[in-house]
DNA sequence: TACGTGATGAGACTTGGTCCCATCAGTGCT
DNA sequence: AGCACTGATGGGACCAAGTCTCATCACGTA
């Protein structure tokens, strides 16, 4: 609804990750993020459940474009290739324009074992709605649960490689590769070394 | 080198246990803990990092023995089979004698949201010796990763089967099934529905 | 007996997080 | 304009997690 200076809540993500930048996660107070962004440390965790979560919002958006990808492709696509149209799907939120923010996000996230953490809870919601996605396409629940960890871990990787500071791939060509390396490799697992 | 009463971390870990299935993990204090444990909150903080720790000393034991398991498979083993033998291996830690207390801990855990992502981070600590432990064999590391992401999913879902009250079958047969089970399953990523 | 060591107790202190209540900006209605 | 209503905010009290420091106590040893 947005009166007063809008935007309270891009404000504070703002504030928050140029001040974990500045002087670490942890050395950051919750107050003082408000502060910077003109507010008061109520108003903080009016928007935000706790501290952590300031950083993880548009991790929250990615979940329902994977889960509708997933439904929405073809029905006589295999479980990896309704992963690949969702891998796709989400390429959109990876933008050129996002890269720097995105490298900047990932260094504080990496730096701090509370962060790592949270985002670990956000990675395991995401792979809980990839497989009920596929669920839904009819694939039965082994599988299903499989074939969403082997998506995530995807979707982690491309999006560890796209972030860094020298990458200059896209991210759907990033994600195609490392869904396709990691099918490829679901051969070598019962193979003897 | 336990002087006083000795156990003191044993004792603090009981304490809670109980304290949380009595109250719930959120309305117990760790002041509590250590008070029923007959000792006092700094000393409960000078053995646990913080509180949602004192439930997850016995999952920390469990990354060494996975990880020298699958170390010390038949160098001809294929990553499957490194993994089976890493779940035998474990099994030692399940035997019923500890079958109550595991679903006492279990249904706590499940009971808060911090305790499961607690629960996460030594999952992926877990995913990661074992990704770890692979690569020392020589399996490269797309497959590496994947394999452990498979084998802490088998282990997760054995896990959970065993610490049902009703339950009655053993670890190492049920890690066996799970593991079998996602190794089938593996095969069905590719194939369209 | 005196000393050193390591585990503990006690309590001050900071910060994350909750809660309540007053306040203020904008909206719509009269 | 004047009014009530709504929703976002500020301020501050309050609790619990977690840190830190210092004194103390039990035990082994010289």
């Amino acid at each position: 609804m947005a009166r007063w200076e809008p935007n309270a809540r891009e404000r504070l993500e703002r504030a928050a990750l140029d001040l974990f930048v500045e002087r670490g996660y942890e050395s950051t107070t919750a107050a003082e993020i408000a502060e910077r962004a003109g507010l008061a440390k109520s108003t903080f965790f009016r928007h935000f459940a706790d501290k952590r979560e300031v950083l993880f919002g548009s991790q929250d958006r990615l979940n329902g474009v994977f889960a509708e990808a997933i439904t929405g492709a073809p029905g006589t696509a295999a479980p990896i290739e309704a992963l690949g149209a969702a891998l796709e799907a989400v390429a959109t939120f990876f933008g050129r324009e996002r890269h720097a923010w995105a490298h900047r996000r990932r260094a504080v996230v990496e730096s701090s074992a509370d962060l790592r953490e949270r985002e670990l809870l956000k990675l395991a919601a995401l792979t809980a709605a990839m497989a009920g996605a596929l669920r839904g396409r009819g694939v039965p629940d082994p599988a299903a649960s499989l074939a969403a960890e082997l998506g995530c871990l995807a979707f982690r990787n491309a999006y560890a490689r796209w972030a860094e500071p020298a990458n200059e791939r896209e991210f759907a060509d990033l994600a195609r590769q490392e869904l396709a390396d990691l099918a490829a490799a679901t051969a070598t697992l019962t193979t003897g070394a």
